[in-house]
DNA sequence: TGTACATCAGTGAACGCGCGTTCACTGATGTAC
DNA sequence: TGTACATCAGTGAACGCGCGTTCACTGATGTAC
């Protein structure tokens, strides 16, 4: 028995194993705080998702909170990442941005969609790192989208409709999400709005 | 011993006071949840600051979520009220809604605030009375600003603006708070710009 | 009005459970010679 | 290239703690007669 079992639990691992079971557990994390909150997932569900036990966690973050930051990054260099490249151009337009963001789909995933959107309110709770995490997306997106209202001389007007736009974009999702439950056509109905009112913010006639 | 403990533990309460009691909880829970968020409090944590005993809480509710559903609902009627009474007619101008929420004071009271901005991406984890009661709050807050943007026809189209305006202050509020730690300036900057933003929305120059 | 008794808000101990974090230990990997 | 050994990713038990909920019990309130 001691000789199988001490088998089955060999431990040590290439490097590359290593830094590919960092990734899972930043991947499954960044789902996972996405589906349910960073307070409603524990850190052995994350260990587990990732095929790993909890201890395994430790071995890679100093807690909670850094693989928070660290998920909240890769979710939001990937939902940046898959927004440049669906537009026709090498960036997509206004109006491409608020459809994407915009759609019952993205409301109905909340799993694989913004993390902003998703953890917004919650992100407030956490520490400093989080927070820039936070930060770091929601200028990147900004400037992304002043750049989408053709704004060449970057003035202060547009970078202010740029501020607006995304944050706005990320408060219909919370309400549609929010209504959802109770009142599906109000949250459909949140969604049509925001499309509209803010494609007219960006230009759109 | 027994018998001064008899008496210091007696119970039965007159219905007055046990209406009063359950208003205690109602209050303490939508502080503290906006505080610290739903998942973020015990059910002991609320009965303390009520002055009862957590066990006093199921004698008023069913379970946590239940009162989480009375206490936003409670939140947002007294925000509503406040809001109602702080315009100089009978109800604020659209600069006046803007004003009141888009300020650093909104921004860095989060127990005293806006109840959709501070739990605004855990309601969707809740079930369906909480959906309910942010559902109500946001529809009587949208109907406000709708006829504050002068709207006496009730267009389609003021529908809409009202209901991105009421969703992108929420947004604004939940980036402004999210980046706060790390970003004071960008925080602020937000503020300034869907103010600005939205009260153009709205009509302004 | 006075008496007997049912009601039920509130107490506090206990339920089973999961939380984030720590730690002694394992043993293949990776390195120094 | 071969050998000896330090490293450290990962395991799984254990830490103390708080969670939401249940429950037997209390006794003043409120009611029925």
């Amino acid at each position: 028995m001691g000789l199988i079992a001490d088998i089955m639990i060999s431990m040590k691992v290439t490097k590359e194993k290593a830094a590919e079971n960092r990734r899972s557990l930043v991947r499954a994390a960044s789902k996972l705080f996405r589906q349910h909150g960073i307070n409603g997932v524990g850190v052995a569900d994350v260990g587990k998702a990732a095929g790993l036990t909890h201890g395994a966690l430790y071995a890679q973050f100093p807690s909670k909170e850094a693989l928070a930051a660290e998920a909240l990054t890769d979710a939001l260099d990937r939902s940046y990442a898959r927004t440049m490249a669906s537009g026709a151009g090498d960036q997509p337009s206004i109006a491409e941005y608020l459809d994407l963001f915009l759609r019952k789909n993205h409301r109905d995933n909340i799993a694989t969609g913004c993390a902003m959107a998703a953890s917004g309110s919650e992100i407030a709770r956490q520490g400093k790192s989080v927070s820039q995490a936070f930060a770091d997306g929601y200028e990147r997106f900004a400037r992304s989208v002043q750049k989408a209202l053709g704004d060449t001389a970057l003035s202060a007007t547009q970078r202010q409709r740029a501020l607006t736009i995304v944050a706005a974009e990320i408060g219909a999702i919370v309400v549609a999400r929010a209504v959802a439950k109770a009142d599906p056509s109000l949250s459909d109905e949140v969604l049509v709005a925001a499309r509209r009112v803010l494609g007219e913010v960006g230009g759109e006639l």
